[in-house]
DNA sequence: TTTATTTATGCAATCGTTCCCGGTTTTTAG
DNA sequence: CTAAAAACCGGGAACGATTGCATAAATAAA
């Protein structure tokens, strides 16, 4: 059970140094002689010497060890995001806590407690669905806590935030609809509080106005959960599709898992996709291509988020003065037409 | 940027105590008085005192946290098994720490490197595809190192582990098979390494020679990378397909990325499933009821694996003597049939 | 030869927390 | 009324590593 590591003073002990000597040998100091260098470094390489990254931590007031707080990992999103933050912070040195908050805002809040009280130098935060209070974040904030949001920014902290252009997803996904035909165009967006809805629900208008189709309140559904739960996106279908005047001919889902959620409505449904309803959706799943018809996305460049995001924040946290300016970055996302969205000639 | 936290000290020094009262007052010990307890717990609280967990594993010589080796969380079962593991690790205060090792023998023993320098209290591992020589591992274990398998468990190694009964899985897939009427049934596998592949293979086998069929080896396509890579099962297939005598009029593939890379490849040949070729697949994903045709699916319990093995390693942890005993859990996977395994009444 | 300078090393404080060991005061028992 | 026993609290060492300062030895300059 006891795994007793080896230390500086064991070193020095075996050595007949001190565990200074020691200590600056390791750190290759110009203090030390090449000859008590060569020794100490040798020994500490053939008893396999690690310092004891508690004690580091202590000392220097950091962890090297930074969090993220995402509603799922088991979204591919985020999943794909997750990889490309790993990918810089394990070759900086840091290592990454990773919290789920499964769209609760509860849960995102118990994380956020357990994250700080385990000495993290930094957060990489997606905020849940549900959170419109932001009172956890600012006062972390505040005590000038690096904080980077990726994805789902919130626009009322002074942060650095790394995000994709999310109207011109859903302007691009909206007009790819109105050009195969469709007039009668729904949202099934996500929670309402979020700017990434706020921000796909623009774009939609905007793709509806520039091709002189009116806009119709009535054609949006939300869901609080962001498709989480099927029972939510199924009651925004059946009201988009049975409770509303014009039923629409196409939809846009505005997330992950709300468009597997559709499909899955429309499965049941026996909606046969396009020609009862076209769709195209939000989606990060790398089998979307697999599916019949095969689905038409708007695809979100996730590894990329998730580099940008941890290098502003490994930025932030080794800089010596505190942050003043914040970068607001927002990378482009891709369409792929496929054939769920309609299209003339279909592959 | 500097992140200062409250200490013990400042409590201490603000109540006019010393710091081995204010530390005794926190956890309660009775040789403090109540109302210097009520004082210094209200003050604590008021000003949001959290101990420096730094300091706490320095002294106690635990970090309270726990390393995780997969090779994806991309993948849907290693994801869905790290909520598993979470759901346990954050009740019982400990948190995780996530390393992938993209199926890379280098990557593993990198991570590994990584995480024992990190101070973590144990390791929860399921081996990359590539592992053959266990020596990592060993080393650590050898020196009392907490370690639990779990999914991928290697059998040299006296410790815990968890997974599921692979042979029922590719039994039971390969009985369904046989059932629907197939007699040329082939098996894309996993890495040849891997128990779980020979588990899988030898419930294969079973079943065929169960049900008079003969075995041919030349059925078998083994994959390194464990379907990583597209090109190396497009080669498998290719194999099976158009360089074997007896040519398969079914699949089954043994692992998460076969099977969506084998689904990838029958579409770009054209070739209609069930009909032209059947398949089951092993596969966590939760949308291949979605696919079409949907797919029939060996499902593994990837949750509740997480669970079970994250308590057995706590509890290895948290043992005051050395564990002798360790235990091997088994669970039982679970087979959905649905369309691709050409059952003669498709739902 | 003496003094100044460089070179190489050790001592001890520090980070935040716990806990052993004392020490005082109050209470209880005899 | 004294002795013993609680009850309560503080001092200080320890955990492992870093680092400013002191110090010793060796070398260079005068």
């Amino acid at each position: 059970m006891k795994y007793e590591a080896v230390t500086i003073k064991d070193i020095a002990k075996a050595l007949g140094l001190s565990t200074s000597t020691v200590s600056r040998a390791l750190r290759d100091s110009y203090e030390i002689s090449p000859e008590t260098k060569k020794i100490v470094i040798e020994y500490a390489q053939q008893i396999n010497y690690r310092p004891n990254p508690s004690a580091l931590s202590l000392k220097e007031k950091r962890s090297r060890s930074i969090g993220i707080i995402v509603c799922e990992i088991a979204n591919s999103f985020f999943s794909q995001a997750i990889n490309g933050i790993e990918s810089i912070a394990y070759d900086k040195g840091y290592n990454v806590i990773i919290a789920q908050s499964h769209e609760s805002y509860e849960r995102e809040i118990l994380n956020l407690q357990f994250l700080s009280s385990r000495s993290i130098d930094g957060l990489l935060i997606s905020v849940s669905s549900e959170t419109e209070n932001l009172d956890h974040l600012i006062n972390l904030h505040k005590r000038g806590f690096p904080i980077v949001f990726f994805d789902r920014v919130v626009e009322d902290l002074a942060t650095h935030k790394v995000g994709v252009d999310n109207y011109k997803g859903a302007y691009d996904a909206t007009t790819e609809l109105i050009k195969n035909g469709h007039q009668n165009i729904a949202m099934v967006a996500g929670s309402e509080f979020l700017s990434i809805t706020k921000e796909r629900v623009a774009g939609y208008h905007q793709a509806l106005s520039d091709h002189h189709l009116p806009f119709d309140a009535n054609q949006i559904e939300y869901c609080l959960h962001g498709g989480m739960i099927y029972e939510e996106v199924e009651k925004a279908l059946e009201k988009l599709l049975y409770h509303n005047n014009n039923k629409p001919t196409a939809v846009i889902a505005s997330a992950d898992k709300l468009t597997t959620n559709c499909l899955r409505y429309f499965k049941s449904k026996n909606l046969q996709v396009p020609n009862d309803i076209a769709m195209i959706g939000f989606s990060n799943l790398d089998l979307t291509d697999l599916l019949s018809p095969s689905l038409s996305v708007i695809r979100q460049p996730a590894y990329e988020i998730g580099q940008v995001a941890i290098e502003l924040l490994i930025k932030q946290i080794e800089n010596k003065r505190p942050t003043t300016e914040f970068e607001k970055i927002i990378l482009p996302p891709q369409m792929i037409i496929r054939e769920s969205s309609g299209a003339k000639k279909a592959r």
